[in-house]
DNA sequence: CTTGACCTTCCAGCGCAGTGGAAGCCCTAG
DNA sequence: CTAGGGCTTCCACTGCGCTGGAAGGTCAAG
């Protein structure tokens, strides 16, 4: 089949299926004499695995090693499982900050009527962002 | 005072204080003779504010709109609350999301003992990471 | 006078996952 | 024969917040 009815079966634009053949996650298909790509059904399922895996949050960098892993040495089983147990923890990570920062922006925001907007200094333009929220949420990422 | 101290003083680089000028969210200081930008006291306060607010998850174009409600009308107060509060939906709708995929991950994880490598077909990559997962988790963002 | 630290400008690139557009070929229907 | 829709390549751009480097000016110490 021609790219465009593999985009309308997957759901995808060409735009974006060269891209990943170009990102290494889909595999150059067959040409046709006038040059047209050609893919086979394989090629539905490879979209489909890269959409689940992204949709499981993994990068397209991390997906292409998966299938470089898989071509190389089989099921790649457990090195996808070592991938999303780093992507748990990242998760974790990244919701306790996300929490912490959700907690104190409700913080400021309670804290706020009780300010005179006539005591913000120009330079610091707004007091209800006190300069303190910055040792809370320090370089995390 | 010159943009090192500036620098040393705020811990952020002179790159980054240029980028900040050049951003609009630092006003351009007086120049010396020789071309030198020559920063006053306010502006330590100014880049104290940045990076509160940025602390406080606004990023450098709402700080920068902050800054211009601020010299046009007066204390900005309302604005930054009603940024506050549209930023803590983001952030709940962020950590849902994240808190559904965590669950997500844990969810393949555990599936992934009862199944056989020797089952996953070559085009679908891996069967730890099936297609199903993709509905739970649509364009979201 | 020279060295070196500091400053100036401008231009380029990072990572990420695409998207947009231009110039041109292929193929079929009318 | 022409129009159109599909396909090809390549290059550039998006948003975000910087960061790096080149080429050159300034200034104080030795």
């Amino acid at each position: 089949m021609r790219i465009g009815q593999l985009a309308a079966r997957t759901g995808l634009t060409t735009k974006t299926i060269r891209f990943y053949e170009s990102a290494g996650v889909l595999p150059a298909p067959a040409r046709r004499p006038s040059g047209y790509r050609d893919y086979d059904e394989d090629a539905v399922d490879r979209l489909a695995f890269v959409k689940a895996a992204q949709a499981a949050g993994l990068s397209l960098a991390e997906i292409r090693e998966i299938i470089t892993v898989r071509a190389s040495s089989g099921a790649p089983c457990q090195h996808v499982l070592t991938l999303l147990d780093s992507h748990a923890a990242d998760l974790d990570r990244r919701i306790a900050e996300l929490t912490a920062l959700r907690a104190d922006v409700e913080r400021l925001r309670s804290r706020a009527g009780i300010l005179d907007p006539a005591t913000c200094s120009p330079a610091a333009v707004c007091q209800v962002i006190p300069a303190d929220v910055v040792a809370r949420h320090v370089p995390t990422t």
